[in-house]
DNA sequence: CATGAATGAGCTTTCATTCAT
DNA sequence: TATGAATGAAAGCTCATTCAT
């Protein structure tokens, strides 16, 4: 029987060439989740995909598991990376309202793109990588969200700040989630963002 | 075939023992799937668990897919019972307010018990029975709430109900599984279903 | 595991009720593997067919490979009696070539009424019951053709006597039987006897 | 998928080596057959005889039915091949008598080697490969005795050419499959050869 | 390093057979 | 005695993983 699989990456690729096939390899697991779904997602089939050996495939990833996980990490990566880069930019100088609406809105900018990847990542979001990456990008965003509302804490009809911030932040998250995966028709507008923007300023009392 | 005795409840000691026999069955599922995980939840294994063998198992389950789909039948059938029941005892008679409330503290009751459970079947509910019952179930939740909304339309502060509905229904849903999975400890007190009551009635500018 | 399967009839039915269910379950045998085919007779589909539960079955065929030998026993019980009482019938007081020649328009007529049966059947009965029955009549009837026309032997253009009794006794026989399997249309008219009557005959020198 | 080194034989080596392991399975797959029979054909067992793993044979066989077939279709080519070239060789400057002898010797001859072999084969090649192989092989073989024999039409005291010919071949081969499976050491004299010879020959009224 | 044929544990499913009722 | 639910061995097949080339 194979072993009981690693799951850590097995080697940082610092070559360019290296870098490359991981990219290629993410790629074709992507591809194949999004258009096949996680049972098709064989290793022998995404490295067909991606146009490697099995081999080759084991050679950056150790196991299946592993390479599903990097998948995850990739895009928990890229998106926390684009949410954080928008809050950082626009935390300066606005109204609280603002800033929240605006954070909807990007929310929703971020599943528009691949709703049929995230609809099946993300229940293996959960499963594969649950404690390490995906809790400590929504941790962090919360975190963030909670310093820039503390000062205003007392104008807020708020007890919990903490459990307020995750409960508004893990509502937007679902509801962008299920929308990717059962109404993707709502993610090309503005008004489910615009919806989303309004449900945090009500809840916060800043409207 | 010959029929059974004339007299006595005709087949009610076969049904009743097969009836037992499906639920024990259906108990291990949950069981295996709340604390081993959806791979673990072989036939084999479910068979071991419930104390039957395999055979017996698909004298009743023509499949595994047969019998993961009866998992979640019966939890979101008993859950839309439970639900159902819930919303008809107090739609009469109280203030919108209350009733988005009380309905709050419902949500989280019904994902209080099984929080493991919840955690791996919420990812197969969308491919095993995406269509038919968690759709319908989420979606006659929605019907019903905009049903008892549409009289006071003009005193809320809302442009589109059903989407308005739709959004509170899947952030409240949402937060609760996130919760079952996550923080099983926010089930526990009331702190979550207020707070998620809160989020409602703001959101409907009521409070 | 069930233990290596016993192939003698269990009992000896005697009572009536006994040999009307025994009967009742062979049909039904029958009728499964000219309808469904070998694969499909399983036990219990067989005893569903029969009306019967499996535990009966089993109470009179200790296996199912004792089942389909006692279809095969009957068969060619049945047939190796039309056929023995056919040549005694026949044997006296006519030429040679008139027995031969009747005697294949009498083995054509045996195989036209169940082409699906035999069909199926043909490839088991080498397996099931090989030694026993089917080799039997077979060679039965070898033995009487051979004592048949010993007293001619002289006036026959033939060596061997027995070889060449079993040669033409196999060649009819076969040609029969593939004719059950792929050319049943054959079986319905008077030329593929008249063929195989005309083999005999000349093939003893007789015509 | 990267490209073998451009000199070099191409997939020679591979081939050659995919080849073997197919032969080798086919052998396995005919020992078993002939020693333990179609019901220990298993694709685990002849994997285990063949010494390779199940995984491999699957490789190469998409199903047991296919592995089944294969053998067969092997058989049946091989035989094709001998008896067509006999033919061809025969067919030129000799007396129909002699051809129709040396034909009859020459179908002994082929199913001399493996009588165990044949005696399993037989029965799956009806429900196998019934309409492709087989059949083919044995209608060309008609068909061009048909063809041989249609020039003396006049002088054959036969009305129906096509008919006789479908009944001689059918029987001589069918009795030398039943010598295969039940009177082998039939098939290692000439004897049986001889008697099939004057069969057709006297069936032909040519001698 | 890349390759992909080879491996084999383990999964789903069937069905002959038994035995408590 | 008849029943048919229960059993579990064993079959066909897949796919994560390895390693000789």
């Amino acid at each position: 029987m194979p072993k009981p699989p690693p799951t850590e990456p097995r080697k940082q690729p610092q070559q360019a060439r290296s870098r490359a096939l991981v990219e290629a390899i993410l790629d074709a697991t992507e591809r194949v989740l999004a258009q096949e779904g996680l049972e098709q997602a064989t290793t022998t089939h995404v490295a067909e995909v991606a146009g490697v050996s099995v081999g080759s495939l084991y050679q950056y990833f150790p196991s299946r598991e592993a390479l599903l996980a990097a998948v995850i990490a990739r895009r928990v990566d890229r998106d926390q990376e684009r949410l954080m880069a928008h809050m950082d930019a626009v935390c300066s100088g606005t109204s609280i309202a603002t800033i929240l609406r605006t954070n909807a809105r990007y929310l929703v900018d971020v599943y528009r793109d691949e709703p049929a990847l995230y609809r099946t990542m993300i229940g293996e979001m959960e499963r594969v990588d649950r404690e390490e990456r995906v809790q400590a990008m929504v941790d962090d965003a919360i975190a963030r969200t909670v310093a820039m509302l503390r000062p205003h804490r007392a104008a807020l009809p708020i007890d919990d700040l903490e459990l307020a911030v995750y409960t508004i932040a893990t509502a937007q998250l679902a509801v962008v989630r299920d929308a990717a995966r059962r109404r993707p028709e709502l993610l090309r507008g503005t008004r489910l963002a615009d919806m989303l923007g309004t449900l945090a300023v009500r809840f916060f009392g800043l409207e």
